[in-house]
RNA sequence: GCCUGGGUGGCGGAAUUGGUAGACGCAAGGGACUUAAAAUCCCUCGGUCCUUGAGGCUGUGCGGGUUCAAUUCCCGCCCCAGGCACCA
């Protein structure tokens, strides 16, 4: 009888199917585990990144059933998103139907993959029932103030009319027509995050289940910084220009003043000089620039004089006030005090321009020479030429500093975040409308709770251009004020996907709550939070940090009762593989570019950079080939041999084939065995074994303390793996014992239950199939997981090394927990150690319990 | 550029707290079985040197350091990946 895989895991799959295997309700008797893994975009097809992410989480969700534990596993949808309007521009699909379809495909993709979730809670963001929350959210949040309106700007193609993703944007150009892409200032809509920006921040420091770089980067994100604001007078005008600076021990050195390019006070500073023209062609051009590259070191630093100065507040010194590219207008004032000395940017520009330099800050044993300096002093140092705070070591002195502006009335000590609020307006079709109109009487009303859901009107017509088809749907954006009844437009702008995912987690609880506020806050408190997350890393930051803000915010709300989402947090590596482009026909899906060669035009392909699989690199994998070759164990098994699942994983189609063999290992050896074992009973833990059966069978319990340790603490399923691989060859090294020795083939027996037990979470299929075969009527997956029995699984002997000075000379087989004396006399016995050591003087005789004696001597 | 990770044989990876570097698997080579092939089973497999041994030296991105002992800790550098606020 040959493994089938198609065959057994079909069978299977209808089961689970058919019986609702893994659905489930609340139930106070039983301890909750909400696993959940990161739901898809539906792109179209599932991809490797896919597999591996639910995989790894279906692993944990079964075991933990295993366990005993009533486990959540739900999956959905985030079905808002910008391929679908593409999809439908070069298509002519509409973005629902394409969004349909593709949850369908991919639905059926999942369920192929013996994933255990229970389906009757699955979500789709883009359904009015879903989404129509949200807008209730929305209200609430205006109402409160965490939803505002301000403005801002968007990239923006004049060609094609329409705001441009960043994704959309390529080299400054527009990437359908080439156009350079402006910016464009428009009113937009906001989330209040900073409403919540410390809370956010304390609990980094209590998530202990979260992974530590995933905090740190999340920390700095929010980047709390504390220092001084400081006004400087503006010469000819009782205004001040205000800053923000963290180094205010350097404020003596000031010498001039930084502006960013775009901050309206630059024209206005300009305004009816001879340079007004300038000016404005600076500013215009510095608009253009790419915003990442502006601030990088090593790109030029630019600037125009405003033919303006202020003063600084410590030294009454004039400083010259320059519009520059490299100061960022939405951190801090915009504003920067310039400080040659002490700061590279600013001596890079003070050289350019011709500028003064003070120094302020004298490193201990040395004297700086503004005149002779070839790049900024940024260490700590004495404070100089700093009034009377000279001699003070400039650390110190921040905190005197600050005290003496806040004395004079100049300053005062503030805190800068770094995190700014949460723009949330897309001008686009595809997401959900954001509930509120504008009236030309009343202003910006909100729609009536009762109005809700703004359903997103289905007959719209798609295009390259003219920007939001909704703005263009008189349907929809004509609408009468709520307040004074009078014609009114609908905010066409809808909302960043973003904050579907922000709640998804907290729908999954009670998907079908149909009454306000669609979340059934006793289902809620049973099953969140979320115990383990799963997800890529490349979320850390972003879905991340909304969702914890999001849920805080529905917490006040009081529609939840918990202050953070997610327990556990595992970030798992990314799916990478090299991209492919054809010089004419852009990137190339691994099948456009056989042997080398695009498909439409024969040339060359050019293997680029390894990147993320993603859709618009098309350097993605089709899972749907690993299953129709191998099955859906073997890829299962597979993604999660091939590396632990934090780290990245660069795919190569090398090792699919062992994960294959390695399962049609275990079922020929199962079958070996078949006929003898159905009807042998176990051993009872305290039988007494010799020789290779008693190894055996402490191979069977060593296993299944790996294999639950790797599992259970540390999600390394690939040692895991490998642990029941080692058990699977011990068995066939075991010499075939005769059908009649009942004591040897019920240790066989334990040993194969043992390795399809421990693989049940993993190869859930073959294992359920092999299960029945040994003759139980109840279901592997029902199984309690394995407890492993110290005694049994103890070694007797073990193999400790002797260095001699910390090199490997010769190794001795000695008593578990010998004694250190005697293990050391042993050592210092053995032949070949003695020979090396001849003469020479021992100096020190380390023993390593178990593992080493370490024999340093003098040479 | 900034923030965060990572770098170990031909390849994926293992080494859990500073203690035997390379578990397990892939690829490769050799052998057995077979008319043959596939499948299966067995053996070899970091590099290098010779006196071929239960051998020596060397080896975890590069250069230093701490230690009896460093893939692991510290300092400096190189390379790769992710995020950088409108891809999700």
């Amino acid at each position: 009888m040959k493994y089938d895989p198609h065959k057994i895991e079909e069978k299977w799959q209808k089961k689970w199917d058919k019986e609702k295997t893994f659905k489930v309700t609340e139930d106070p008797q039983k301890k909750k585990y909400y696993l959940l893994e990161m739901f898809p975009y539906p792109s179209g097809k599932i991809h490797i990144g896919h597999v591996r992410n639910y995989t790894i989480g279906d692993v944990v969700a079964r075991y933990k059933r295993m366990k005993g534990y009533n486990v959540l596993h739900p999956m959905g949808w985030d079905a808002f998103g910008l391929p679908a309007e593409n999809a439908a521009i070069e298509h002519k699909i509409h973005p629902l139907k394409w969004t349909n379809d593709n949850i369908a495909h991919m639905k059926k993709q999942l369920k192929r993959m013996g994933f255990s979730y229970d389906w009757d809670r699955e979500v789709s963001t883009c359904e009015p029932q879903y989404y129509r929350w949200e807008q209730l959210f929305f209200l609430w949040m205006y109402e409160k103030g965490l939803a505002y309106k301000k403005r801002s700007t968007v990239n923006y193609c004049g060609k094609c009319e329409t705001v441009l993703a960043n994704e959309q944007v390529e080299g400054g150009l527009c990437w359908r027509c080439s156009t350079e892409v402006t910016e464009k200032t428009l009113d937009q809509w906001f989330f209040k995050i900073t409403a919540y920006i410390d809370e956010l921040l304390e609990y980094c420091d209590k998530l202990p289940g979260w992974p530590e770089k995933v905090l740190t980067m999340q920390k700095n994100w929010i980047g709390k910084s504390y220092g001084c604001e400081v006004d400087f007078p503006l010469i000819g005008s009782n205004k001040a220009i205000k800053i923000f600076t963290t180094r205010q021990d350097t404020l003596f050195g000031a010498t001039f003043m930084l502006i960013a390019a775009e901050l309206p006070l630059v024209m206005e500073l300009a305004k009816g000089k001879a340079i007004e023209n300038d000016v404005r062609q600076f500013v215009e051009k510095v608009k253009k620039q790419d915003k990442l590259m502006r601030t990088s070191e090593y790109y030029e630093k630019e600037g125009i004089f405003l033919e303006a100065y202020c003063e600084n507040p410590l030294t009454g010194k004039h400083m010259p006030i320059y519009a520059t590219n490299f100061v960022l207008a939405d951190y801090g004032t915009g504003c920067v005090m310039a400080v040659p000395t002490h700061d590279q940017r600013d001596f890079e520009f003070a050289k350019k321009f011709n500028l003064p330099l003070i120094v302020v800050i004298q490193p201990k044993g040395k004297t700086l020479d503004a005149e002779k300096m070839t790049e900024a002093y940024t260490e700590e140092g004495i404070l100089v030429n700093s009034g009377k705070f000279d001699g003070m070591e400039n650390l110190k002195a921040l905190e005197n500093i600050a005290d003496y502006l806040e004395s004079l009335d100049r300053g005062k000590r503030t805190i800068q975040y770094r995190l700014r609020d949460w723009g949330i307006s897309r001008q686009r079709y595809w997401g959900a409308p954001i509930p509120m109109i504008n009236c030309k009487k009343c202003g910006i009303v909100p729609v009536k709770e009762t109005d809700l859901p703004i359903v997103l009107p289905r007959d719209v017509v798609l295009s390259a251009e003219g920007g939001s088809p909704l703005t263009a749907l008189k349907k929809f954006v004509e609408t009468t004020c709520p307040n004074c009844g009078n014609d009114a437009q609908r905010e066409t702008d809808t909302m960043d996907t973003f904050v579907e995912s922000s709640w998804y987690f907290d729908r999954y609880c009670s998907p079908d709550t149909d009454i306000k506020p669609g979340l059934d806050r006793k289902k809620l408190d049973y099953w969140m939070p979320v115990d383990q997350y799963i997800g890529g890393v490349e979320h850390a930051i972003m879905h991340l940090l909304y969702a914890r803000f999001y849920t805080k915010m529905l917490r006040d709300f009081g529609v939840i009762g918990v202050d953070e989402p997610f327990t556990n947090l595992l970030t798992q590596g990314m799916v990478c593989k090299e991209t492919m482009k054809c010089t004419e026909h852009g990137y190339l899906f691994p099948e456009q570019a056989a042997e080398g060669k695009c498909h439409l035009c024969q040339k060359e392909v050019i293997i680029g950079k390894t990147e993320k699989m993603s859709k618009s690199l098309k350097n993605v994998i089709d899972p749907d080939y690993l299953v129709q070759t191998y099955g859906a164990d073997t890829a299962r098994i597979f993604c999660l041999f091939t590396a632990p699942p934090e780290k990245d994983l660069e795919w190569s189609d090398q090792g699919v084939e062992g994960s294959f063999r390695f399962l049609n290992r275990l079922w020929r050896i199962f079958l070996e065995y078949w006929e003898d074992i159905k009807k042998i009973k176990t051993l009872s833990i305290s039988h007494q074994l010799e020789g290779e059966l008693k190894n055996l069978r402490r191979k069977t319990h060593q296993t299944i303390r790996k294999v639950t340790i790797d599992i259970e603490d540390r999600f390394h399923f690939n040692t895991a793996i490998s642990a029941v691989m080692e058990l699977v060859n011990a068995i066939y090294q075991l010499e075939r014992p005769a059908s009649t020795d009942k004591i040897a083939l019920a240790v066989v027996r334990e040993a194969l239950e043992t390795a399809i037990i421990l693989l049940t979470p993993i190869v859930p299929h073959i294992t359920e199939e092999l299960w029945k075969m040994l003759g139980n009527k109840t279901e592997v997956s029902d199984v309690s997981w394995p407890e492993y029995d110290k005694a049994i699984a103890s070694e007797e002997e073990i193999t400790v090394v002797v260095q001699i000075n910390g090199k490997l000379r010769s190794r001795m087989i000695v008593p578990v927990d010998e004694d250190a004396e005697k293990i050391k006399a042993v050592a210092l016995a053995d032949e070949k150690i003695k020979s090396l050591i001849k003469d020479a003087k021992v100096a020190k005789v380390i023993y390593v319990p178990n593992k080493l004696v370490n024999i340093v001597i003098a040479s």
